[in-house]
DNA sequence: CTGAAAGCGCTAACAC
DNA sequence: GTGTTAGCGCTTTCAG
């Protein structure tokens, strides 16, 4: 590998001092024309690279962000990334991407190597911070990192620990959702999918009750089936929500993957869906729209979730105080997995 | 945001020298146990983190490795970056992700914000390295990064340009796709999606025609039908496959999403996948499982993938020269998108 | 086994 | 406008 010319090979060319040339660099200060013209002449000969690790070192600063997210290959995380780096392209930030796969022990070992690499800021999706109860020495640990660096949480939190959040609001979300259901004439309403020790899902959960007794509408417990996040996970839980003798006719999923094998469960067992079964997701996931039949889902705009995740930690490593928890209001999109019961509609 | 430590206040507090402190940061050199132990109990005590980027300005090597791919969206790059991950954890590497969305201008720029922040070496995927024929200035510019940063083109060419590639079979995963077709008793074989001006596609499409013609079966223009590789691009290119005259019975796709559109669009038209036409796709993202039908598809080991190129990359950065093209073998995955011709089978 | 000192490539006072 | 020089925080000869 040939060896790369610094500010001192084009001072020497150019025959200026290395700090007019780290002047040109930078426009941090009036050069003469000629002068510039020269120095800019002699870069371009050399197709200089100005070295950013030495200049990161003096500014102390990388221009890089760094992301934690548990797992880039669920559809959600791919666009809220696409959001973030969309946005951070903008202000010139550069990204270092990590998947923790929801391991404590690689989102800490994450996070000290950031630490190392100088990281001006840090986005963390993900594990623990979607727990109910995250035990007090990650969030510990946590709270201490965002103590010398910024740091934002998407769509997470860990109480008490007084992190900046950016977050969709799920409980809205999930209120739309069964609102809709609602809307349509069921009565008889499930819930399928998440883990009760996690945060997202105990808000959703709590949200659709909620939503369900305002309407004056009965929760049945047995509707509410938990199990996971996966694809396999709601094929599994629609399998034990058929078992039941007697059926709801609408059900919620935690998200789109629960829902999609929730439906492909339903039609193995000779179920319609909507006519006999509606089905309603959580993220409009790209193929959300592509399945069939096509999905009925709450829009969290993973694109926009991660550009205002941006935003904020922007403000934060410009040293300002960002507003704790700012909200990012989900929508309702109706497509075919949702009709009126017993399939009079649609 | 506090002073971090360094070396220098490490070795005060330990009455050393900061060589002493480096030898056993580094174990570089032997160092006594009871003045390593008292070095090691400072650092420990201040959470000590040498600063990275100091360490790369002088060791010049950052340990970053730098991927280019054209959208993370894609469900198959996240696999791709999965396995990258998952190899270059192994040897501490760490991940400087850009998205191109397929524009030059932006892998330029990349390219280049990459030689300035002096990656280690760069994955390449997508964009230019997939047209049939790359414009001799950008073939140009990443050759010319090439000589100087440790660079292997995944799952693409630049004719000439002597670029190490480890690469998807595509032509024999397409024959495995037809073969399998031609097995189940098809003869009537259709080919949808992607762009003549793509070599992946150009590569599928050559290899289509050659199989079908060593079958002695004849391949009908009509039935080929290009024009992109989204499921909206699929959903067309099945329309426009279905106002012909004269039907095939199934039909290989450029990929998953392709399939899933195409798929989509026949049961609109009152067809049933497989009975009424078989399909399949290539790639096998995480969802063709999942879809109704589940895809019968090609799989490229998107994992193995990337975990393969790192590995090459790995020799290239360690000044081995690797063999220019490591190859891929894809598999046949077959599920139920595929039956015998008029539903016979399945 | 340990210390002094010279870089790595760039920026930023501070002079002139 | 331009040059000199002292860092940024770490590694690495070279002595001892």
């Amino acid at each position: 590998m040939k060896q790369q010319v610094t500010v001192y090979d084009i001072a020497e060319e150019a025959q200026v001092s290395v700090a007019t040339v780290s002047r040109v660099l930078n426009g941090s200060a009036p050069v003469s024309r000629t002068t510039r013209a020269k120095i800019e002449a002699i870069m371009h000969k050399h197709q200089f690279q100005p070295n950013a690790v030495a200049r990161s070192l003096t500014k102390r600063e990388t221009g890089i962000i760094g992301v934690i997210l548990p797992d880039i290959t669920n559809p959600f995380f791919p666009e809220v990334f696409s959001g973030i780096e969309q946005e951070g392209l903008a202000s010139g930030h550069t990204f270092f991407l990590c998947n923790t796969l929801g391991d404590y022990g690689r989102e800490s070992h994450f996070l000290n190597l950031m630490r190392e690499k100088r990281v001006d800021g840090i986005l963390f999706m993900g594990g623990r911070v979607n727990l109910r109860s995250c035990d007090p020495a990650l969030a510990r640990e946590l709270a201490e990192h965002a103590r010398s660096i910024p740091l934002v949480l998407v769509n997470g939190d860990v109480k008490d620990a007084g992190l900046t959040r950016v977050a969709t609001d799920e409980a809205a979300g999930t209120t739309l959702a069964v609102r809709h259901l609602i809307g349509l004439g069921h009565t008889r309403i499930g819930f399928l999918g998440g883990a009760r020790h996690m945060s997202t899902t105990a808000v959703k959960v709590r949200s659709f009750r909620r939503t369900m007794k305002e309407a004056g509408l009965a929760v049945r417990d047995a509707w509410t089936i938990p199990g996971g996040f996966s694809a396999d996970a709601g094929r599994e839980q629609m399998n034990r929500l058929l078992s039941l003798r007697d059926l709801p006719t609408a059900v919620c999923c935690v998200n789109d993957f629960t829902a999609i094998g929730a439906i492909k469960t339903a039609a193995e067992h000779g179920l319609n869906v909507p006519s006999d079964m509606s089905v309603v997701g959580f993220d409009d996931i790209l193929l959300a729209r592509h399945v069939i039949p096509e999905l009925t889902t709450v829009s969290q705009q993973a694109g926009e979730l991660g550009r205002t995740a941006v935003r904020v930690l922007r403000e934060l490593m410009g040293g300002a105080a960002a507003r704790k928890l700012t909200p990012l209001e989900p929508r309702l999109i109706v497509r075919q997995s949702t009709a009126a019961p017993g399939g009079q509609g649609d």
